[in-house]
DNA sequence: TCCCAGGCGACTG
DNA sequence: CAGTCGCATGGG
């Protein structure tokens, strides 16, 4: 089985950087193993220390996928700028920020707004389930990803069993829409932050924060600064007190949060806030 | 039982 | 224009 042997410069927590919440098909095992399909392959992983035993993908996607070859200490220099974002980066040191197939997270965050992460992945699952490819890894059953085609050529009404609630037309709109998903990769991918933001605005079912987690996990766009009430919350205790925090989070009150974000944090926001994220259970 | 997640569209001030 | 509410779903 292969190993990736990490040097003391490539700092990386498989458990934090697989648990934190940016991931919904990837599973702990008891001893250790982590299993997961990422696209249309099954892969286990584990770490122990500095070593990185896997199988199910070669050397260079796990290195892409786990953006092994970005400079994680320089990333956090940026922005670790005052006590208490310090102690996030202490509490889940070797967090990354994972490189998801694009298409496949788009779908994801359409499907994880409203909701809380074990419905999310339970719904994730089920998509896989009825409209992906069964592949068969290690004695044990996993499904690909579904792609456009997959779940809109049976029609509107073969989502209900995924029970998706109202997001379910949204998810049949979007997959009916790319039918060419390369071309809309490439067309995000060649736009500044901005313009990114609002051309992902435009899918159905794709507010600010969804677009903001798309922009981060899929497109590599560190300059998004997504605003649950996690972070709200966060944000109005320790740097923004005159924050309503009793009021819903209306547009204005979402892109404050954020601008401030990007112009306190500089362009790793995002990873700012993954850490401060991260570290809100463990604190 | 009720509250929460936070996109959309219809509604209201 | 900006804020509020119901929508479908399930966890806590």
């Amino acid at each position: 089985m292969p190993v990736i042997t990490l040097s003391p410069e490539t700092p990386f927590s498989l458990d934090q950087t697989l648990s934190c919440g940016q991931v919904f098909r990837w599973d702990r095992s008891e001893n250790g193993w982590w299993h997961g399909v990422v696209d249309d392959r099954a892969i286990k992983i584990r770490q122990d220390k500095e070593r990185l035993r896997y199988e199910g993908a070669d050397r260079q996607f796990i290195d892409n996928y786990f953006s092994l070859d970005s400079d994680l200490a320089s990333i956090i220099v940026s922005f670790d700028r005052d006590p208490f974002v310090h102690a996030a980066v202490e509490r889940c040191r070797g967090l990354r920020i994972i490189r998801q197939p694009k298409w496949e997270c788009l779908i994801s965050y359409t499907i994880a707004t409203n909701s809380n992460i074990p419905t999310i992945r339970r719904r994730i699952a089920a998509i896989c389930e009825q409209f992906g490819s069964r592949i068969r890894f290690g004695g044990r059953t996993f499904y690909s990803f579904p792609g456009p085609d997959d779940l809109c050529c049976k029609g509107a009404d073969a989502l209900s069993c995924c029970k998706l609630g109202y997001r379910q037309p949204f998810i049949f709109r979007t997959a009916c829409e790319i039918t060419d998903r390369e071309a809309w990769e490439r067309k995000v991918d060649s736009l500044a932050f901005e313009d990114a933001r609002k051309e992902m605005m435009q899918r159905s079912g794709i507010g600010p924060k969804a677009a903001d987690c798309i922009l981060l996990f899929a497109f590599g766009k560190f300059e998004a600064f997504p605003v649950d009430v996690w972070i709200r919350r966060i944000m109005q205790e320790h740097y923004l007190p005159d924050l309503n925090a009793s009021r819903s989070l209306g547009r204005r009150e979402y892109d404050a949060v954020r601008h401030f974000g990007r112009e306190y944090f500089g362009e790793y926001c995002g990873y700012a806030q993954e850490y401060l994220f991260a570290a809100r259970l463990e604190g």
